[in-house]
DNA sequence: ATTCTTCGTGCAAGCGTTTACATCGAATGG
DNA sequence: CCATTCGATGTAAACGCTTGCACGAAGAAT
């Protein structure tokens, strides 16, 4: 049905059908008002006409410009990560970017080849999740001279742009939560901690609340899994199985405090009756399950928002403070209640005739 | 701290300290077996010290190949398409293409502009979700000459290459399941039909299995909502509110049926035991809810991986069967149950002493 | 020894844009 | 009315890589 070949047209069959050199054609594309009116709306005619679609590579290369960002996640399997990716791709698109997106399940030399993959493919920028990263992460940005910001985690070094949170304020805040609901016996099911700050300091946030009030996390009361609904699963199982039987499981995102209450189900556990548990990220699905889930907010999609922001003001040139900081919030929902002895105590002291010494 | 200005190494760079052609680095590089052992040595040894990182777009510009693929989804922002996409993404990293994303909310016009986006960005090929697109995608496909396949549905017209299931036969499925129940008054809360034939396939199939049984579903009983929770909420308050009680509710997909009994719960309605609500798609999050979801399960994952291969053998010129239909299964679990009324007419039968008529 | 392959490498012509610079006509100011 | 400026367009040189072709050396066949 094409009038030539069956090549897709060029810049030169349309300068060719405007009557105009590949230059015109090339600025009424790219830059309108540099060109007459009526100059103008010829190239667009012929462009529209030949279904001109521009040559990605040839423009890349000729301009050294892709108006690409890259973002280099964990995973794209669950949500934690989505409101991310969306705002990001939201506030990029508006600017006329596109986001290439690349993960790695949380494995340090997937990271740093898709890393090198999306450079080849020329990003203009780059999003990294978290503080820690392979050497060759950070050799290449240099090396390339590429903007980038860290995004879910707060680098203290100061050697990075960022945007993100404090982690461990947020383990802190839960930790603090569950004591002063009257809990003194816990677990943990964490995230993966090595190479992974989040988990990390997540972990140490609580472990300062506790030992704050006397109280130590012994090796089996923690347990470490891949975020996932089946690590949550397995992480309860451990935690239960280490004999303690604790009254409140911190959980190191709701995506393992969906499965630990789902295992707590299967085992005919009542949470919060005979078992607290939390999450971390306020993920959608917090809100909605029954018990719904207590857990810690973290403004994730304002975080994409701020880093596309950030990174398309220093590619224009533009003064940006490298770090921020954003607040958490402890969000209280209905998974975390007093413990059972607490409120045997609370109940006693109420109606004390009740109670049996 | 680098040896020459500020700028990436090129190809000329290695070719001199490797002191060969650019051609032989070129070949080094990506045809390694056509360069003698030591050459290929030398030139790695001289890649790796300047830290080279080959130029995406001259190399596509050069070979006419981006070694890319793209996929257009509706939305990144739940995780119905999580598994298809992770699975895609897999299977083409395995064979050394890289996968571009691209999402548009379910618009239309959206979908049209980003998949010119991903045209422009020069991908080998494309994944489309669903059979219905503007006219121009198609117009596009065609004068690019780009392969691509559809998921997700079933391209009964035969025009085009595709990989998905049959929703019709999964809405006809659901629906007799609930009849089987024993449920004669029914509410749908579907997806947004418009451009979406899977949406409208899965409605059609409902509507098929009730007129055989002689019920019909009127307007007020089938209210279309976006595939979001807080659109299950809201759809089951209108089909409540609608006045005819129904005893099942037929969800558009998970995400829905989630928010549905999420609204239910909040209402003092007990699922299933007042309303049974019912999903399609089989998302993790169905088996950990609670009441787990009775809903209908897609093999996305194995589309993903379908998908992805089927383009992979096209851009081999290998010979592949251009249209696949993958099996649904009804998974049954127990947010559906019999109604009350039938429960007790059960109940009458199985007691008779107690029926008082 | 001579011719024919084969293999490894180099040469150089693109690939389809962008953009600095040149050009040319028209508008402006003296 | 000429000199100057300005705006719109054209010319052609990159951009960094791949690849068809040519070439010479080395081994195989005659």
């Amino acid at each position: 049905m094409k009038t030539r070949s069956s090549k897709a047209a060029r810049l030169e069959d349309v300068a060719r059908l405007a009557k105009v050199s590949t230059a015109t054609v090339s600025r009424a594309l790219t830059l309108p008002h540099k060109v007459k009116a009526r100059t103008l709306e010829r190239v667009q005619q012929a462009a529209s006409t030949l279904g001109y679609v521009a040559h990605g590579a040839a423009r890349a290369l000729a301009s050294r410009r892709t108006h690409t960002i890259g973002a280099v996640v964990p995973t794209l399997d669950n949500a934690i990560f989505a409101n991310t990716i969306q705002a990001l791709q939201r506030t990029l698109d508006a600017a006329g970017y596109v986001l290439l997106l690349a993960s790695h399940e949380f494995d340090a030399d997937i990271e740093a080849r898709v890393t090198r993959t999306l450079i080849e493919r020329g990003v203009d920028a780059l999003v990294l999740l978290g503080t820690t990263h392979h050497p060759d992460i950070y050799r290449m940005l240099e090396s390339h001279n590429l903007p980038y910001v860290l995004t879910w985690a707060f680098d203290e070094s100061g050697n990075h742009p960022c945007v993100g949170f404090d982690n461990r304020a947020a383990g802190l805040c839960i930790a603090n939560h569950l004591l002063d609901l009257g809990h003194r016996r816990f677990a943990m099911v964490s995230g993966i901690t090595a190479h992974n700050e989040r988990a990390q300091e997540r972990l140490a946030g609580v472990r300062e609340a506790l030992a704050a009030r006397g109280i130590a996390l012994s090796p089996d009361q923690v347990v470490e899994k891949p975020y996932t609904h089946a690590g949550g699963r397995e992480g309860l199982r451990a935690v239960l199985k280490s004999g303690d039987s604790p009254t409140a499981i911190i959980c190191g995102n709701d995506v393992l405090a969906i499965g630990a209450i789902a295992e707590c189900h299967a085992q005919g556990l009542k949470v919060p009756d005979d078992v607290s548990i939390t999450g971390f990220d306020d993920m959608e699905m917090a809100s909605l399950m029954t018990p719904a889930l207590t857990t810690v907010r973290f403004p994730t999609a304002e975080m994409g928002v701020y880093a596309a922001n950030h990174l398309l003001a220093r590619l224009d040139d533009k003064a940006v403070e490298l770090r921020n900081k954003l607040p958490t919030e402890l969000i209280v929902r209905s998974s975390a209640a007093a413990p059972k002895s607490w409120r045997s105590v609370r109940l006693a002291l109420c109606a004390p005739w009740q109670w049996q010494p």
